[in-house]
DNA sequence: ATAAGGCCCTGACCGC
DNA sequence: TGCGGTCAGGGCCTTA
């Protein structure tokens, strides 16, 4: 499942393929897999645009697209620049491959490139979303800051997580807390941190939030530098854009090894549910 | 405002 | 072998 390191890594494997670009013809074999505007509004829109921008927010990879010059109106005027927005949810991919490379079944979304290339857009549980847009805030209202946000500090976070109730765990994924941060490396930072994933977040002592925070942040990074996790299926699991796989999974501690001794004191590793989720924790270590 | 539960989807897996 | 049932899970929506 794609997260803040698999959306990076992702994107930045991209870029190289997509720089310049032009879209020059554009499929869609699922309706819903476009958020906005009409499936049929986004293929029309979409073509001509090429792309020359490459940033992520959370788990959302924004393209920047330059537009085609308007016949009859000066070659600067100025336009609000335009957005492709992709969400991978829980098995969405994107790659680049030859026109001739027959799409997945499970592609959804098709563009063709002016090299001769095709865009795919690959998801068999239909969860992803694209969304074309001049106004990618209103897209990206709900999230809050980068986990690396200088403007994220402890005493901030401290100040957030005041008289919550629910589990930290179920708030760390909230994305409106902090953006990127998924089930696994949820599980992840609060082995690091050695912290029980069912404490209610609003008793956590102010140094075990500066000690998730820096956990969360140094997690993450690790699973950038080693580009993400790939677990699960080769059908629906995370591949990079090449078809690889990440090589962070190697260094999970806790996300799938129930029952598996702890690599730190040998108790089995135990999993319970929280927030509909499953959870992966050492109880000897995370207190 | 917060918390909890349902929903969307389908490949994989389990038990018979 | 085949079949039905269950699970996984991000983000959004509804309900309490």
């Amino acid at each position: 499942m794609p997260e803040l390191p698999e959306v990076e890594t992702a994107l930045r494997e991209l870029e190289p393929e997509l720089q310049g670009r032009q879209v020059v013809r554009a499929w869609v074999g699922w309706p819903r897999t476009v958020a906005t505007p009409d499936a049929t509004v986004f293929a029309a829109t979409i073509v001509g645009a090429s792309f020359a921008g490459f940033e992520r927010r959370g788990k959302y990879m924004l393209f920047r697209l330059e537009e085609p010059p308007v016949p009859g109106e000066a070659a600067d005027a100025a336009h609000a620049p335009r957005w492709l927005i992709v969400h991978l949810r829980m098995t969405g991919r994107l790659h680049v491959a030859a026109a001739e490379v027959e799409a997945d079944p499970h592609t959804h979304l098709l563009l063709d490139l002016d090299d001769g290339r095709r865009l795919h857009f690959r998801d068999p549980r239909k969860f992803g979303r694209v969304w074309l847009t001049d106004a990618p805030e209103a897209v990206l209202a709900r999230l809050g800051p980068e986990p690396d946000d200088p403007a994220l500090t402890p005493e901030a976070l401290v100040a957030r997580l005041a008289g919550r109730r629910a589990p930290i765990k179920a708030l760390l994924l909230d994305q409106s807390l902090w953006a990127g941060v998924g089930n696994i490396y949820a599980d992840e930072a609060l082995f690091a941190a050695g912290i029980d994933p069912r404490r209610a977040a609003g008793t956590l002592s102010p140094d075990e939030v500066a000690r998730l925070l820096g956990a969360v942040q140094q997690v993450l990074a690790a699973a950038i530098l080693r580009k993400g996790s790939s677990l699960g299926s080769a059908s629906t699991n995370y591949q990079r854009p090449d078809g690889s796989a990440g090589g962070y999974q190697e260094a999970h501690r806790v996300f799938q090894r129930t029952g598996q001794p702890c690599l730190v004191c040998g108790a089995p590793i135990e999993r319970v549910v929280l927030a509909q989720r499953s959870s992966h924790f050492c109880p000897h270590c995370q207190r």
